[in-house]
DNA sequence: ATTATCTATAGATCTATAGATAATGC
DNA sequence: ATTATCTATAGATCTATAGATAATGC
């Protein structure tokens, strides 16, 4: 709480929300790069976001590159270990898949900054960040084992993609998003997920048993 | 097809698919952007594309932004026409809706460069893109037109964004669409959308319905 | 002594402009 | 004369490093 008083003082009072300067700097660069991109974010406006001078970023971090990394790893750690926790339970496929696309698409309507979009920024291809994309290609196939044992092959590649629909919903669509609610939106991408995968059954049923392996997650 | 020769030559043979230098440069810009986003895509880069210096493109193109520009409304122009055309015809509305959704997410997956990321490119929100901004708007209230005239609200913000789908389906899911091909993941989408707003009917005949609608399209 | 900041700047870009040049067209 | 290219470069970045400084902690 009481933040640490060594070092050199700063010129200008905090400003960021975040209990270390490498949680300050990581809240700048997500709101920057989330509205800018990347590339057109300079170490200078993170900075300035921060409150401190340009080359005090580089004591916490060794390049802007590592900043974008910490970011990205952030971004899919959540929603992978849901993945790995539902690929060990026993419940009924229709309700595993429909709470991991829940979740997932939550996680990113609802997030404090939409940092869905830095999944998508071209310098997110780069080799570099290979630990991400690991973990990414992970939670994609994933989903495409929960969309196995709900359909078999039906368009088993296709509920990855839609849940991440939610970033772009959540740039364009931002009032209705807004007006009807992150979970109410989250609820119509998973429904649609499981008609999707060829799932005809009733829904309603899905969703409770969905909502209840979401709560059992988050006690565990 | 026989290339003016006025001018100053060119230091280099012509390479590039284009009729005329803009045509080329688009080319060019097309696949350096959609590969690495617009900030990392440098004048010097297109120019060396294309194979003249880089201040040569400035004869043709005022800045860099106008550039993509011109790419980003070639993007949105062919799908809003179809939408425009569609909402004055009589036909069912589950055929309208589906054969906008497979024309679209086929031409995200089948044209040459993968031009959809370039939608999703930061850089793209910018209001100087004033003119494009309008017309995919009009192509998202289309699709919201459409969808209500097949399910009435239930989800018709969703159909647009999961057609867009398509765009990371294909730098993600490269191989798949590949081996499926294109024309079989734009159907499968177009049977999801359908899925999405409600439609329980049988899909079999809204594909051949639909796909009637587009050939009398692309003969109007 | 250690730490976190600061100031200053090197070196590497990158966009766009100015003006020269080498063709064709009239 | 007109056009499409070329060469050269101004001016504005931007990242990362070097080294000074002002706190705390031992």
């Amino acid at each position: 709480m009481t933040t640490s008083k060594r070092g050199r003082p700063r010129l200008t009072d905090r400003r960021r929300s975040g209990a270390t300067p490498e949680e300050e700097i990581l809240d700048a660069a997500a709101e920057l790069f989330a509205a800018n991109g990347f590339a057109r974010t300079s170490t200078r406006a993170i900075a300035e976001a921060v409150g401190v001078r340009q080359a005090s970023l580089y004591h916490h971090f060794a390049t802007k590159d590592d900043i974008l990394d910490s970011l990205l790893v952030r971004t899919v750690d959540t929603p992978l270990r849901l993945a790995h926790w539902l690929s060990a339970s026993e419940h009924p496929a229709a309700q595993r898949l429909w709470a991991m696309a829940w979740f997932d698409a939550h996680q990113l309507l609802a997030s404090k900054w939409n940092l869905g979009v830095l999944l998508q920024l071209p310098e997110t291809r780069d080799p570099k960040f290979a630990q991400f994309f690991g973990k990414r290609s992970a939670l994609r196939a994933a989903y495409v084992e929960l969309a196995r044992d709900v359909g078999g092959d039906l368009h088993a590649r296709l509920p990855f993609h839609f849940v991440e629909a939610a970033i772009q919903l959540r740039v364009e669509e931002a009032r209705w998003v807004a007006d009807v609610g992150p979970a109410a939106v989250a609820c119509g991408i998973a429904d649609s997920v499981l008609r999707t995968v060829g799932y005809v059954g009733d829904v309603g049923g899905v969703r409770a048993g969905g909502a209840a392996l979401l709560t059992e997650f988050e006690n565990q």
